[in-house]
DNA sequence: TTAGGGTTAG
C-alpha cells in the first residue's frame, strides 16, 4: 500500500482518521517516520488534540517527532503547549533541540523573559549562525519592541541570506522606526541581491510615515517589473501605501486588478476611503465585502465606526457597538474599545463615551487620551482636565505625545496659563516640546491665554516644514486683531514653499475679519480658489460673510450668500445675523434667524443673538417672542462665566453670582470703581440690558456681568499693576467692554478678555481693537 | 518527515 500517497490525498481530519486506522491495522503505526508525519497531517488540519494524540503513541520520539509536534502547536497558534512542549523535551526526553526546532519555540514565545532564556540555550548549543534561527531571534526581539538587540543579532551574522534581511527591515518598521529600515534596505540594495515579495511588503509601509510616494512608485515598478504583483501581500500593502498618501486612484487600481484578494484587501479599500474623507464610497466597499462571502473582523469595525463618527449616524453607532459586544470584541480588544470610546465622542454622545471606557477590562494611554480628547472636543474642559488627574494617579499610564495634544487645548479653554506652562515644562523635560503637534498646541495655548509673544517665540523655535504650525501662529494673530501680521506670516510661510491648507485660509479670512481688512479678505479668497485649487467649504464662506457683514456691508453679504454653489449653514447665517447685532439691524436680523433656524433649531445661541437685537431697540415682544421659541424648543439659555487663574487656581465667576467667599469684597470694589469711572465720564448702556427693568435695577445688572466680577476678583487679589486676563465663555458686552477701558485707566492695569470670539487689549483706558467689537 | 522573514486599525 502506497501510505506516500494517501498522505497526500489527506485533505480532511475524517480522511485523516481513517489513515490513522489504517496505519494501526497494517502495523504501521509504531513506524516513527508514518506517526510523525500523522502528527503534521493532524496538525495540518487544525486537529491539535488528535495530533498530539499520534505524537504520545509514538514510543521512540526522535527530534523530527518532538519538532513536528512543536511546530504543530506553533501553527495552530497554541503557543504556551508549544513552549510546554519544548520545555518537556528538555526534561523528559535524552533528545537535544536542533535549529529546526528554535525557529518554532522563538516564536511561541509570550514575553521577552521566556525568549531570553531561550536565546541563552540557543547560544549554548551554538545554533546563533543558524540563519533560520537568527531570523527568529531578530524577529523575537522586534516584537518585544528591543529592536537595538535585534540590530545586535543581526549584525553577528557572517553572510545573510535574504530570510535575515527581511527580519531586520520588518523589526525596524514595526517599532516605528521607517528611516533605519530605510537604511537596512538601502544596504541591501547596494549588496545587489534580488528582492523578494517579503522584502518588498516589508519596506513599503515606511514610505507613508516618510511622506515618498516616489519611492513607493519605484517599488510599484520593481513590482511590476519582477512578477511580484500576484502575491496578495504585496498588493495589500501598496494599497495600503497609496491610500495613506493620499493617491486614492493608484490603489483603486491596484485592488481592481488583484486576481484574488482577501479580508485584508477589503479591509485596507474600506479603510482607505473612510481616512480619505469619503464615508459614503467606504459603506459600499463594505457591502461588497460581504457580499463577496468575507466576514468583517475587529479591523473591519474599527474602520465602520469612524465612518459613523464621520458622517454622524448615531443610531449606526449603537448598532455597531451591539455588533462588537455580540462578539465579545470588547473585551479581548483594546484597539476596538478605543475606536467605540472615539465613536461616541465625535457622535457628541460623551457620557456613552465614558460608560465604554469604564467597561474596557484594560486600558492603554489612548484609551485615556481619547476620553480627553473627547470632553475637550465637546466643550467639556473641566471634564477633560478631571479625566487627566484621575489618568495621573493611574499606575503604568505614563502621558504621551498624545496625551499633551488632547490636554492642552482643554487648558487653553479656560485660560490656564500657570498649568498650561507645567505641560510645557513636562514637554520640555521629554524632548516633546519639538513635535510638531506639540509645539503648535503650545503655540496655541500661549496665544489663547494672551502671551502673544511667548506664541511668537515657540514658533520660531519649532520645525515649521509643514502649515500645521504656521496655521495655528496665523490664526494666534487673528485672534488678537492683529491682521496685518497675520497677512505677513502668511507671505513669509509662501517664501518658505510650505503649501497652505484649507485650515490656513480659514485663520486667514478669520484674521482679516477681526481686523476689518476686506480687501485682503476678498483677495485670500480669491488665491486659495485660484492659485491653491482650494474648494471653498462652509467654513470658509462663513468666514467672508462674517468679513462683510461686520464691517456694514450687509448687502454684500447677502448677496454672497445668494451666490454660494452650496446651502448655507447655521455658520454662515450665523455670521450674517451676527454682523444684523452688531449694525442693529432688526429686518435682516429676523430673515437671517429664520433661515438659520430651518437649518439649526437647537443652538441657543443664535436664539439669544436675536433677543439681543430686538431688546437693543427695545422691541420687547420680539425678545419675549424669541424667548418663548427657545422655551418651547426646550432650550435654556448658556449661563454666562468668566473665569481668572490667580496664584495656579482658576476661579470661576457666574453673572449675578453671590457665592463666592470674597463676594462682599467684590461687590464693594465695583462700587468703588463704578464711582470713579463715572467721574471720568462713564456712562451705562442700558441696550445691552436684556430685561425689561427699572433704570436703577440695569445698573445692577450690569455691574454684575460675569467679565467684571473677575476682574474686580483679580483687583483685589494681587498686587497694584499686575496685568489681569480674563476668559469669557460668551461674547463680552458691549457695556462691559467700555466699562473695562476705565477700570484698565483707572487701576492702570492691562486687562486682556478673551471672549467666546476674540482677543480684547485694554491698557491705559484703550482697547486694541477700538470700539469695534 | 521537522524550520525563518511579510500586508490593515484607535
Amino acid at each position: 500500500m502506497d501510505f506516500h500517497l494517501l498522505f497526500l490525498s489527506c485533505n480532511k481530519s475524517h480522511l485523516a482518521k481513517r489513515l490513522h486506522a489504517l496505519l494501526v491495522v497494517s502495523g504501521n503505526a509504531h513506524n516513527i517516520f508514518f506517526s510523525t508525519r500523522l502528527v503534521n497531517l493532524y496538525a495540518d488540519l487544525g486537529n491539535v488534540s488528535f495530533s498530539r494524540l499520534a505524537f504520545e503513541q509514538i514510543p521512540k520520539k526522535n527530534v523530527f517527532a518532538w519538532n513536528s509536534m512543536i511546530s504543530g502547536y506553533v501553527r495552530n497558534g497554541c503557543f504556551p503547549e508549544a513552549l510546554d512542549c519544548y520545555y518537556q523535551l528538555l526534561t523528559m526526553s535524552r533528545v537535544r533541540p536542533d535549529f529546526f526546532t528554535f525557529p518554532a519555540v522563538l516564536k511561541a514565545c509570550g514575553d521577552l523573559v521566556d525568549g531570553k532564556k531561550i536565546h541563552c540555550w540557543v547560544f549554548k548549543l551554538g545554533l546563533c549562525l543558524d540563519l533560520f534561527v537568527a531570523a527568529s531571534l531578530i524577529h523575537l526581539y522586534s516584537r518585544f519592541g528591543f529592536v537595538g538587540d535585534a540590530r545586535i543579532v543581526f549584525d553577528e551574522i557572517p553572510v545573510r541570506d535574504l530570510g535575515s534581511w527581511n527580519a531586520m527591515i520588518s523589526g525596524f518598521c514595526q517599532n516605528g522606526k521607517a528611516a533605519d529600515a530605510l537604511g537596512v534596505f538601502e544596504e541591501l540594495r547596494l549588496e545587489g541581491v534580488k528582492l523578494d515579495s517579503v522584502t518588498v511588503s516589508s519596506i513599503l509601509p515606511v514610505c507613508a510615515p516618510l511622506d515618498d510616494l516616489v519611492r513607493g512608485m519605484l517599488i510599484h515598478v520593481y513590482v511590476i517589473k519582477h512578477g511580484l504583483e500576484f502575491d496578495v501581500f504585496v498588493s495589500n500593502a501598496l494599497i495600503n501605501m497609496y491610500s495613506k498618501l493620499g493617491s486614492l486612484g493608484h490603489a483603486q487600481q491596484v485592488f481592481d486588478q488583484m486576481m484574488v484578494r482577501d479580508l485584508v484587501s477589503w479591509n485596507s479599500m474600506v479603510a482607505a476611503y473612510e481616512q480619505n474623507d469619503d464615508p459614503i464610497t467606504a459603506l459600499g466597499f463594505f457591502s461588497k465585502m460581504k457580499l463577496n462571502g468575507f466576514q468583517p473582523d475587529v479591523l473591519t469595525l474599527v474602520s465602520l465606526a469612524s465612518i459613523v463618527a464621520q458622517s454622524k449616524g448615531c443610531r449606526n453607532g449603537r448598532s455597531i457597538h451591539g455588533f462588537i459586544m455580540s462578539r465579545g470584541w470588547l473585551m479581548e480588544d483594546i484597539f476596538i474599545g478605543n475606536a467605540i470610546v472615539d465613536m461616541y465622542a465625535k457622535l457628541g454622545s460623551i457620557d456613552s463615551a465614558h460608560k465604554v471606557f469604564e467597561g474596557m477590562p484594560v486600558k492603554d494611554v489612548i484609551s485615556w487620551n481619547t476620553l480627553i480628547t473627547g470632553y475637550a472636543q465637546n466643550g467639556l474642559a473641566s471634564e477633560a482636565l478631571e479625566i487627566y488627574c484621575l489618568m495621573g494617579q493611574c499606575k503604568g499610564i505614563t502621558p504621551d505625545q498624545g496625551t499633551l495634544v488632547s490636554i492642552l487645548p482643554a487648558y487653553s479653554h479656560v485660560g490656564a496659563l500657570q498649568q498650561g506652562m507645567k505641560i510645557h515644562g513636562r514637554a520640555l523635560k521629554t524632548g516633546l516640546h519639538m513635535d510638531i503637534f506639540v509645539g503648535t498646541c503650545l503655540i496655541d495655548m500661549y496665544a489663547k491665554c494672551g502671551r502673544l509673544d511667548d506664541a511668537m517665540s515657540l514658533f520660531d523655535q519649532v520645525p515649521r516644514q509643514s502649515s500645521v504650525p504656521w496655521n495655528a501662529i496665523i490664526s494666534s494673530y487673528g485672534i488678537h486683531g492683529h491682521g496685518e501680521k497675520a497677512l505677513k506670516l502668511f507671505g513669509e510661510m509662501q517664501d518658505e514653499r510650505v503649501k497652505p491648507d484649507h485650515v490656513t485660509f480659514v485663520s486667514l479670512l478669520s484674521a482679516c475679519s477681526h481686523a476689518g481688512l476686506i480687501d485682503q479678505g476678498h483677495r485670500c479668497f480669491r488665491l486659495m480658489l485660484e492659485d491653491y485649487g482650494i474648494q471653498p467649504s462652509l467654513k470658509h464662506y462663513g468666514c467672508m460673510v462674517d468679513l462683510l457683514g461686520r464691517a456694514g456691508h450687509l448687502d454684500m453679504a447677502c448677496e454672497f450668500i445668494n451666490n454660494m454653489p452650496i446651502r448655507p449653514d447655521a455658520s454662515v447665517w450665523g455670521a450674517l445675523l451676527g454682523a444684523c447685532r452688531i449694525h442693529g439691524n432688526v429686518e435682516l436680523g429676523t430673515f437671517a434667524s429664520d433661515r438659520l433656524f430651518e437649518v439649526d433649531s437647537q443652538n441657543v445661541g443664535y436664539y439669544v443673538l436675536l433677543s439681543n437685537i430686538y431688546a437693543n431697540v427695545g422691541k420687547w415682544e420680539g425678545v419675549d417672542k424669541v424667548r418663548l421659541l427657545a422655551t418651547d424648543r426646550g432650550l435654556k439659555k448658556t449661563p454666562g462665566w468668566s473665569s481668572i487663574e490667580v496664584n495656579n487656581k482658576v476661579d470661576v465667576f457666574y453673572t449675578g453670582n453671590r457665592s463666592h467667599p470674597q463676594c462682599e469684597e467684590i461687590y464693594k470694589e465695583l462700587g468703588v470703581l463704578l464711582a470713579k469711572m463715572k467721574s471720568l465720564g462713564y456712562v451705562p448702556d442700558y441696550s445691552f440690558v436684556l430685561q425689561d427693568v427699572e433704570e436703577d435695577e440695569k445698573e445692577d445688572i450690569l455691574t454684575s456681568h460675569s467679565e467684571r466680577l473677575a476682574i474686580a476678583f483679580g483687583i483685589i487679589s494681587t498686587l497694584p499693576k499686575t496685568p489681569l486676563r480674563i476668559f469669557k465663555n460668551l461674547r463680552v458686552c458691549g457695556d462691559c467692554h467700555n466699562a473695562t477701558k476705565f477700570i484698565s485707566k483707572i487701576t492702570e492695569r492691562e486687562i486682556v478678555v478673551r471672549d467666546s470670539n476674540r482677543f480684547h487689549h485694554f491698557k491705559e483706558g484703550i482697547c486694541s481693537c477700538g470700539d469695534y467689537w
